[in-house]
DNA sequence: TGGATTTGCTTAATCGTTTGTGCTGATCAA
DNA sequence: TTGATCAGCACAAACGATTAAGCAAATCCA
């Protein structure tokens, strides 16, 4: 491997001190009154020799790695991986570049994760929280560790947030099930504390009281994370094959929840929306591929993902700036959307 | 935000030189024959002061950062982000991570990310490459820059790649099309000249003719990667609204070209597998999604990521190591599996 | 012409870690 | 008693870049 080319090599190329070719490549020419013919072979000479800056060496002396560290609770997930690239693309756009984890919802992990980005020095993290992270948490915040939440919060920790109305998603949700005639509805979650999947599921049980449906029997399941594949099928099972009590519709907390159930749903040769109603949280391509082009209540990852980075950018100039006084909190509550299409009829 | 601490607090604390603290950090006490009492007394403060090395700071020193660079198309892809994920965990076994950027199957963008990559000094890189960066990636080959492709290849490069065997994958497709009863097969690619997508379509010409099979008029459509909405459409439109000589089957080249292509053919009422049988290249939720779960190639990002990370991390070993010799370049060719599900009849 | 200013460059410290070398005092063998 | 050995630590340079401070020569002004 060739040796890579430090402003030293093109000094003493040119016979000069290494600060000279410093500041001529950082355009300080003027305030470092380099002299013209000077800086102009400098910048000839660096070409030449096709010169990177070392932004390793840039970045232990400025304390700053122009890094932000995302970590969600799986990349491979596309709700993630669309967030990750609007990630990408709006950290590109400021300078940054990005490193990622994911977390698999467990607490243990995610404090590796952590530690392991801080100790890269990343400049800021950008964190879908698992359960039982808030500890985890409030130690970056009592350090004054910039970071945004996305998606998840906790009520006992006052964090920069992006997520969405999760309780008026739901609810949402559930008024379009009820105005399209259903009234047996079910809902299958996530079995976490994670105040964001509570609010889904407060939601939908107001929604429910609202209209004065009484909460069927197992009419909210919970899967675990872990074993979602067998946990969903589980519950389908509960809930569909009772025959005479079983749902007319199905809200969905995930997107993951959502085609685990109607996997088990095609299995049975139930047909959506004759059979059953349905409405997921998330988007994602299965969900237009479906023969019935699922209802699902839109969570723009795109703006999550965008407003995340502009708010972590802010922290971080405000950082730069002002060492002293501390930025209120961010708390951004995006409206989701009802994509209504075609899984609760016409 | 707290100052960090570094060695020198652990050492100005004990009252002794930074470079004891390093030795017993980093379990050379041994050799530095540090007294015992002294190590410990090191390695209490540490704890107590929350020690995290600098990581940037040891990888100035060593010139090596312990991070490898990952390009792909689009992260958000669910082919690329779950190989991504793969990735990542593979890297953290080795104690790397990961820094991702999306080309966007461009070639001035994928040169911008390499060069971004080089100067973030990452230890080598893994990269689906985009059509015409042969060049770019030659360069790096020229330097003895570490790298390994993934999925695509270049006929005029010799690089590390793992990748499946395209044609016979192709082949394999319309073999099953034809035993099927499929006589009228369709195929609709990427325009583009990389040579994994032209060995997909080689595939699927060698296969027709082997059957005795003529290519139909419009046979073989190619979309661009730019518009795949509006190209899928209207490919889709000239090959099913051509009634008295519409295709019997397609064979799609990716996921993507597939989850449009569908959309057209659900857009028209046809059914799979009777009115049309489907295969398509790569695994996505999506495929199982459907009414009629489709067949496809299934490419094994699992295997993909891993085989990557352990070419490379062999390439990284093998470098700090032998300075001199270069190692042979490894090409890998996954076997690429034929999952038989149910878009192609019973 | 002589002091002040400007021009054009160099020196050296710094970021946090690593590691080869060197120093001091204790222990040991003869 | 003396020279060698060794334990236990400190010193200092290095990685590559940045930047405040300094210095000599050229230029300016009166």
């Amino acid at each position: 491997m060739e040796k890579k080319v430090s402003i030293k090599d093109i000094a003493k190329k040119l016979g000069v001190s290494a600060a000279l070719v410093s500041y001529v490549l950082n355009n300080k020419e003027k305030e470092a009154r380099v002299g013209l013919e000077m800086a102009e072979r400098i910048r000839h000479t660096a070409r030449e020799l096709n010169y990177q800056p070392n932004l390793i060496a840039r970045s232990l002396r400025s304390g700053r790695t122009k890094t932000i560290g995302l970590i969600v609770a799986d990349i491979s997930n596309p709700f993630f991986s669309n967030i990750a690239r609007t990630i990408e693309d709006e950290a590109s756009l400021n300078n940054y570049t990005v490193i990622f984890g994911s977390s698999d919802e467990n607490a243990e992990k995610s404090q590796t994760l952590i530690n392991t980005l801080i100790k890269r020095q990343v400049d800021g993290l950008i964190i879908a929280p698992a359960e039982n992270t808030s500890p985890q948490l409030q130690v970056l915040s009592d350090r004054g560790f910039p970071y945004v939440l996305i998606d998840r919060y906790f009520n006992d920790l006052t964090a920069n947030t992006v997520r969405i109305n999760n309780y008026q998603a739901s609810f949402k949700a559930v008024t379009h099930l009820y105005e399209r005639g259903y009234r047996r509805i079910a809902m299958v979650a996530y079995k976490t504390k994670l105040p964001h999947m509570e609010d889904r599921k407060r939601g939908f049980l107001g929604a429910l009281q609202k209209f004065g449906l009484p909460v069927m029997e197992n009419g909210l399941m919970e899967s675990s994370y872990e074993n979602i594949s067998s946990d969903v099928a589980g519950i389908m099972q509960t809930l569909l094959d009772n025959t005479e009590n079983r749902p007319d519709s199905f809200l969905f907390a995930t997107n993951s929840l959502a085609i685990n159930g109607l996997k088990e749903i095609n299995k049975r040769k139930l047909v959506v929306p004759k059979d059953l109603g349905i409405i997921s949280f998330d988007e994602t391509e299965a969900f237009d591929f479906f023969y019935c082009p699922l209802t699902y209540i839109n969570q723009s990852t795109d703006r999550i993902g965008k407003e995340a980075v502009r708010i972590l950018m802010q922290q971080l100039e405000s950082k730069d700036k002002n060492k002293t006084e501390k930025m209120d909190t961010a708390q951004l509550v995006i409206d989701a959307q009802l994509v209504v299409q075609r899984s609760c009829g016409e």
